[in-house]
DNA sequence: GCTCTTGAAGATCAC
DNA sequence: GTGATCTACAAGAGC
């Protein structure tokens, strides 16, 4: 019915790490990029980090680095439902999060990337599910109360809709019969029944006048 | 549960045309609004005026003035459910009518009234439960789509307060660990992991710096 | 009892 | 994809 918090790899990066080059010599930014990356893998391999799945020394340089967990490239692969990443719009959308919630890097690690669309749009920030999932499900109680709660705000996201199409509908046919009584006002005199309310005269035809004590 | 919509006689104001009293000379200003209403009534009577219920003339001059309803006084006291008033905020509250809604005078006829909690206050508002009635039902559909957009917004109430609840315990508990994290801080230094965002530096412990270029 | 202020939440649109 | 802006609505304090 609708597409609710799917697994979608659009933002897991290219993997740098199969990427054969070393080279030295000046480097294109991108390349800087992959350069040091491979240096910081160098570094969590001299650490004896391993993949908290399968024990393998093959972590994932920027999982790590921006997420601190500990999950070898494949086993991240095989896992996109923890190791996916989320932008910030899709962690509202999907997750039922606030800004807030969010912004606050202590509550859920970011990842700021130049946003895809155009370089001079504001930067994406990108969540990991796994952690997106555990802050949402305790945040709502469960993993099924967050799903009705999803499910209320689709429902009154309808009901405004619908809500909205009726009120514009009102509005128009009020403008209609405005008009009409408007022409009417042209035959017979409208008699006004001001009533005081502070220091202002109200007629129930909209008109109010300010009262002047004598 | 709830005290939903019940009647209340509270501002039905006091039968003035039973009261004896027809002398003249100078009044007090209550005794001249006594003295108006009855010339009003008498007027009322000339035009033929017929109760739309029970064919009595003895039209209650106020409902019609404000209201211009057709109704006697015994059956308005026979009918609350039709002809007893209710303040604005008695209408948003037990009918869901907006703010909006009922300022606007040519949607629901309106009399205004000295605050009777202090003179000072603002006027009192009052509106005919019959049009009020008429005019949610239809907004809402029907009588029994109000009564469940009325209790649907109990239960958001509630879930609002239990959630503001939860928050505040989080926001305590969020607190204190805080504290404790200070004081480690002052045993192991922290390392900023500083992220560009714009020409902002921002590291997730929160602190966050204007970025130079060299 | 009413109104004003404040704040959180949804919708829109330019960047 | 994001952040700023606008809107409607709810809660609280003061009048
Ligand atoms: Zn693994
Ligand atoms: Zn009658």
């Amino acid at each position: 019915m609708f597409k609710k918090r799917k697994i979608d790899l659009k933002y897991c990066e290219y993997d740098l790490t199969t990427m054969e080059d070393t080279r030295g010599g000046f480097l294109l930014p991108q390349e800087e990029t992959e350069q040091k990356n491979e240096q910081e893998q160098v570094q969590l391999v001299e650490q004896g980090l391993k993949c908290q799945h399968c024990e393998s020394i093959d972590i994932d340089v920027n999982i790590y680095k921006y997420y601190k967990e500990q999950v070898c490239l494949n086993c991240k692969k095989e896992k996109p439902e923890l190791y996916s990443l989320l932008t910030k719009t899709e962690c509202r959308q999907d997750y039922l999060l606030t800004e807030s919630e969010l912004r606050d890097q202590k509550k859920l690690p970011v990842w700021i990337k130049p946003n895809p669309h155009k370089s001079t749009y504001s930067n994406m920030l990108l969540y990991l599910r796994k952690q997106v999932e555990q802050f949402a499900f305790n945040k709502y109680g469960s993993e099924e109360m967050l799903d009705k709660e999803f499910e209320k705000k689709e429902k009154i996201k309808e009901e405004r809709k619908v809500k909205k199409h009726k009120k514009q509908m009102n509005e128009l046919r009020k403008k209609t019969r405005t008009t009409l009584w408007n022409s009417r006002q042209l035959e017979e005199e409208h008699k006004h029944d001001y009533q005081q309310d502070g220091d202002i005269l109200k007629c129930s035809c909209g008109l109010s006048v300010e009262y002047e004590e004598f």
